[in-house]
DNA sequence: TAAAATCGATTACAGTTGTAAACTATAAAT
DNA sequence: ATTTATAGTTTACAACTGTAATCGATTTTA
């Protein structure tokens, strides 16, 4: 079953590239990197470490006084999760072009365009013929044009 | 020069979609509709509104004493900030793959494919041999290890 | 024309987020 | 053994979000 994942803020997500970079860390480690990149007071990481910790998004392990934090849940779930919400707002028909989109504005390497026509050519197998528009009637255009042209 | 775009939360996003999809309408209508998708009652949608108009993402007319609302901000404009969104918190070596994901992990049609196909083949006209890792020291594997492999 | 319905505006209120100081307990330094 | 520094915990507080009731003006209806 899979487990509940708990969302993630911006700040929070900075503190846990930290934690996902250097895998073993003192608060004073993270905060040191985002004081350099956040400007951050120590206590304002402090704060987030707390909330993470709290969520269960960073485990601890008392060595005296102080703990080492280590990451709870992985770099791959929360990405995933980051992915699937940049669709919640939009018609699964729409996915697609959506997706064409971020490869129109991204800067790629080629290596990158191999491992994504890689991708397409995997994909190529289970394309389907058409998709279902998820939307209700109000938020996407699919049904009023009987379902012929979502792709705005 | 490019104009402030405003954020928009999630159910802000729910309103929008609603006036970019029917262009024209009334609360009454916007409230109709997410009174279905989200059992809202119509004050909540009404707030909703009223958050949209001050920020600027609704404009409206007055006809008598209700109001036309319309979009303010289109939905291209707003999509691009949402999916801008989704790579702040990673390595810009990193978005390659994690479009590579995307694709993975979505339903897509054999139009959608070939839409894709298409925008790689587009995008190999500028690729570049390595993308620069943006991250500082702590977030990021990239320096760490000499620029070498940050696909993790 | 008086009553009822409706629209937009104002107010409410708890939970989340960003930002940080203050406090407390322990470890390090003198 | 004190003083000092440091780590973690508690408290603070304003802005933003989600959710909605209430209020005041107006329009429709009886």
């Amino acid at each position: 079953m899979p487990e509940e994942k708990p969302e993630i803020t911006d700040s929070e997500w900075e503190v846990m590239r930290v934690v996902w970079t250097l895998k073993e860390v003192t608060s004073k480690e993270i905060s040191s990197v985002l004081q350099e990149k956040k400007e951050w007071k120590p206590a304002t990481t402090k704060t987030f470490i707390g909330r993470l910790v709290k969520k269960g998004m960073l485990t601890t392990e008392k060595i005296g006084n102080r703990f080492i934090y280590r990451a709870g849940v992985s770099e791959e779930d929360s990405l995933k999760t980051l992915k699937s919400g940049l669709f919640t707002h939009i018609c699964s028909r729409a996915v697609g072009k959506t997706i064409a989109d971020l490869i129109e504005e991204a800067t790629l390497s080629h290596d990158d365009i191999s491992l994504l026509e890689a991708a397409l050519k995997k994909k190529k197998q289970d394309a389907v013929d058409d998709i279902a528009c998820n939307c209700v009637p109000g938020q996407c255009t699919c049904k009023k044009d009987h379902g012929m042209n979502c792709q705005h």
